[in-house]
Order: C-alpha cells, then sequence, then structure tokens
RNA sequence: GUGAUUGUAGCUCAGUUGGUUAGAGCGCCAGGUUGUGGCCCUGGAGGCCGGGGGUUCGAGUCCCCUCAUUCACCCCA
C-alpha cells in the first residue's frame, strides 16, 4: 500500500482498459458525425448559479452532490460540473449559437464531477458522452437523439438493453399533474418516508420515482401523468413513438419515469442495463425546452438530448464480453535477437518496420531469447522475427507466426509484404 | 449523508481455542532447452498481515480508534 492513492470515487484508467475507451470514443465521433452532429468542448467547471439556475435546486445533484469551490476572497463561486447539458446550452447562448443558424446539433465526451458515496457503476469523476439537438421543437428532434444513442449500443454489440420512455408533458400539463399528485399523497402523508415528505411539497413527481418497497402500492395507485396530458402533448408523444416503431426500436412505455432534473418537458427516456447492478441507468435523456429561459435567455429555446455513462458502459460491454476481440490485439511483429551483438541492428530494422506502418515491439533490455519469446507471447504478437547469426550474415530473416508456429525465412522486403498484408485487409474491411 | 461489508505477496484468497522463521494458486524472474513462446517440471524473488493504541509472557488472530475498500439506501449516467 504506497502512502498516496487516488481520491476517493476516482480511478486510474491504465493501458488495457485505455484501449476500450479509445474503441468506444472512436465508435460515438463516428456516429455522432453520421448522424451529423459536430463535437462541442465546455470548461469543465462554471460558475456555480449555472448549475443552481439549469439543474434545479430542488435537485439532490444541486442540493448535495456538487464540488464547489472559492478560487479566492473575491471570486465568484465555481463548481465543477455535475452534468454537461448546462454547460453546453451556456455556451450555445453566450455566444449566439442560435442567430447564426436555426438548428444547432452537437455532441461531447467529457467528465463529471458528483461528491456521492462510491458503489458499483457509481464515482465521483465519471465520463459521459452525448448530444444535443437545439432549436428544433419537432418530435423528429428527440426521436434522432434517441436513435443515435441506440445505434451507439447496438454498434458496440450491446444487446438486452431496455428503453423505457415517457411524457412529462407542459408546463401546464405538469402544473395540474403536480397538484392532483399532492391530492393523492397528502391523505397517505403519515406513510411517506422523510425525501417523500419533502417531495411532496417541492417536487411531488419525484415520488414516483421512489424504490422504496413500502411505497410502491400507493405509487402503483397514483393517477398516471399520461391522462393529464393535453391534446397536443399526447401527438407529440404518439408521434416520437411511431418514429421509433419506424425504426425498429423496441421501448416500453413506463407512465411512472419521471427524470430527476427539472428541466426536462415532453419526451423523457432512460436505457437500463441489468448487468449494472443497482445503478441500472445506462442512458437517459429528454426533451428540456425551458433550460434556456431558465439560464436567462429571453424565451424558450426547443432541445432535446441524451447522455450515455461511460464506465456503465464500460462495464455492461465487458459483462457481455464484447472487447474479446479487442484484448486480444497485439503488435504485428516482435523483433527477437540471438544475441547482445545483435540487438542494435534489430533496433535498425524495428524503426524501418516502424515506418512501413508495421507495429513493431523489440526487448530493449537485451534479455535472453527465452525471455524475448515470452514477452512477444505475452504481448500478443503476431509474429516473431529471428534476427540470427546465420541469417544477419545472409540478409535474411525468419518470421514465424505465433499462432501456428509456421516459420520462413525470406529477405526484408518481403517480411514487411507479409506482414502489411494483413494491416492492409483490416482497414478495407473497416 | 445513512447502513452493512472487507482490509494478509502484483492478483484471488487460506491462516485451526491468541503460541516459534506467515502459506497456497495464479502472475513475475530464472533454469530444464547456451537459435525459439504458449504446455510440463524445478528453483527464486516478493509481505512493518491497512495505520495507531490497548490487553497479554506472547497478537495476522482479542478490544478501541482511525484510514481505506466494496455493496446497498438516497439519487443518478
Amino acid at each position: 500500500m504506497s502512502q498516496y492513492q487516488a481520491v476517493k470515487g476516482t480511478r486510474d484508467i491504465f493501458p488495457e482498459e485505455a484501449a476500450r475507451w479509445k474503441y468506444i470514443e472512436g465508435v460515438v465521433h463516428t456516429l455522432a458525425s453520421l448522424y451529423g452532429f459536430s463535437e462541442i468542448r465546455t470548461p469543465v467547471f462554471e460558475y456555480t448559479e449555472l448549475f443552481q439556475r439549469g439543474i434545479g435546486s430542488t435537485t439532490d445533484i444541486v442540493g448535495k452532490e456538487m464540488f464547489t469551490f472559492q478560487p479566492d476572497v473575491k471570486g465568484r463561486s465555481l463548481t465543477l460540473r455535475p452534468e454537461m447539458t448546462a454547460g453546453v446550452m451556456r455556451a450555445a447562448l453566450q455566444s449566439n449559437l442560435l442567430s447564426s443558424a436555426p438548428v444547432h446539433k452537437l455532441y461531447y465526451i467529457g467528465e463529471l464531477f458528483r461528491k456521492e458515496r462510491p458503489q458499483a457503476g457509481r464515482q465521483r469523476q465519471f465520463s459521459q458522452f452525448g448530444a444535443e439537438l437545439l432549436g428544433v421543437s419537432s418530435p423528429a428532434a428527440v426521436a434522432e437523439v434517441i436513435t443515435l444513442m441506440m445505434q451507439v449500443f447496438e454498434s458496440l454489440g450491446l444487446h438486452g438493453l431496455k428503453l423505457r420512455i415517457n411524457s412529462l408533458g407542459d408546463t401546464e400539463d405538469r402544473l395540474r399533474y403536480r397538484e392532483a399528485l399532492q391530492a393523492y399523497f397528502t391523505p397517505f402523508h403519515d406513510i411517506l418516508d422523510e425525501a417523500s415528505k419533502e417531495r411532496l411539497e417541492k417536487n411531488p413527481l419525484r415520488i414516483l420515482d421512489s424504490k422504496n418497497p413500502a411505497l410502491q402500492e400507493l405509487i402503483a395507485g397514483a393517477p398516471r401523468l399520461y391522462d393529464y396530458l393535453n391534446e397536443v402533448s399526447v401527438q407529440d408523444f404518439e408521434k416520437v413513438l411511431f418514429y421509433l416503431a419506424e425504426r425498429n426500436i423496441a421501448y416500453e412505455i413506463d407512465y411512472r419515469l419521471v427524470r430527476g432534473l427539472d428541466y426536462y418537458c415532453n419526451t423523457a427516456f432512460e436505457v437500463t442495463s441489468s448487468e449494472l447492478g443497482a445503478q441500472d441507468a445506462i442512458g437517459g435523456g429528454g426533451r428540456y425546452d425551458g433550460l434556456a429561459r431558465e439560464l436567462g435567455s429571453g424565451s424558450d429555446v426547443p432541445a432535446s438530448g441524451f447522455a450515455v455513462g461511460m464506465e456503465r458502459l464500460l462495464i455492461t460491454m465487458e459483462k457481455q464480453g464484447l472487447f474479446a476481440a479487442l484484448d486480444a490485439q497485439g503488435p504485428d511483429v516482435y523483433i527477437v535477437v540471438q544475441q547482445v551483438d545483435l540487438a542494435d541492428h534489430g533496433l535498425q530494422i524495428a524503426c524501418r518496420l516502424r515506418k512501413a506502418g508495421i507495429k513493431t515491439e523489440i526487448d530493449l533490455a537485451a534479455r535472453s531469447m527465452k525471455a524475448q519469446m515470452r514477452e512477444a507471447n505475452r504481448i500478443k504478437a503476431s509474429y516473431a522475427l529471428f534476427i540470427g547469426m546465420a541469417e544477419y550474415s545472409a540478409g535474411l530473416y525468419s518470421l514465424k507466426n505465433l499462432a501456428t508456429s509456421e516459420q520462413t525465412t525470406l529477405p526484408l522486403d518481403a517480411v514487411v509484404q507479409l506482414l502489411l498484408a494483413p494491416a492492409e485487409k483490416e482497414q478495407l474491411n473497416s
């Protein structure tokens, strides 16, 4: 145990895992761009008020989970971003993006910070990728965002994910529903737990989210938000569902799904993975037209978005064995020299192979052949290239396929050609 | 923030009513094979038993404190 260790709720990502991150990020970049989304990178900290206004002061995130600090006595309070959407919207409003063009499709990958007690699938520093589609109020916008998210999952090979969806209606719908809920729950005030009692006043919708077993029966009997939606909201929701069905995206309507953040309206959705344990939400999102107004824009800005938790995605993929091929990737060739005098020549060859675009590894510690071979095996090199005295004097090299143990002796040009062949094939395939 | 859980080798874990130099498997290194990996055999390195205090002739083992881990609640990605 070393003296210093990573801060609670943070972790190191070592090379093998980093390769997995890169792979996922690559898929995200490719698909986002395929759908016409462009990357945005916003600061990891913002003025604290941004999150207080944007996310909502009644939420747990703002209430008790933010890493907030004061840079100096005069400075304004700052907070490490606990979610992405507020920052993206701030950036859009600040630079008047929507005056330059009516529609903006943005995506991001970045780190977030929440001061929660760590547990499976939950850390204090974590990462999300997501997309925000600004300026379009049509149900096609939410559908587009959901479709992109689901295609990322599909491309990564995930299966068994569950998409749940609901409509939260517009502001007036929710106001009426809120009253109905309060009227329903108030007689049962004594049965409610502390948290729910508080929510009864501040945000009764979130009582529906409670996992408290003692309340499940009561919650099941509560009035449905869906029944309080006006005509327009219903039509909007139906249209979203229509798009999903048309695209063969399986969903399940969950009338009790409400999202934690205050800014959602109309469509809200969540994707869960059964591989995750208690924290089973792998992604979620919805429509948040009111956020811009909250942030001081004169009016609402129609907006739809989703966010996916990278760590939870990684866990799910690992459990489903989706990294097997990636993990098996090693260098193309490992150079093995017979004796120390040939080490420099080996290094020369390594340089030449690398310049030719061949992933090449070589022992820098002048170890025995056996040690070199073990290393080649350990790092899963495809081939070993032997340089011995006999070959050296003849200008030849022995190339051994480490999977089949076949070995041939040939000049360097032929070696390069042979090693390059499978790499080219791979490129054609991808 | 609340509850529970676990801290012994790089990893996964044994360690008997407290009793000598603390063990295994895997991994690592080396040898068997001085020009060849994976399998097998042999050997080796590597532990202030999370930290501090206490009880005791004696503590990995018992008690207290502390730090950390993990899981769950809460909530969320």
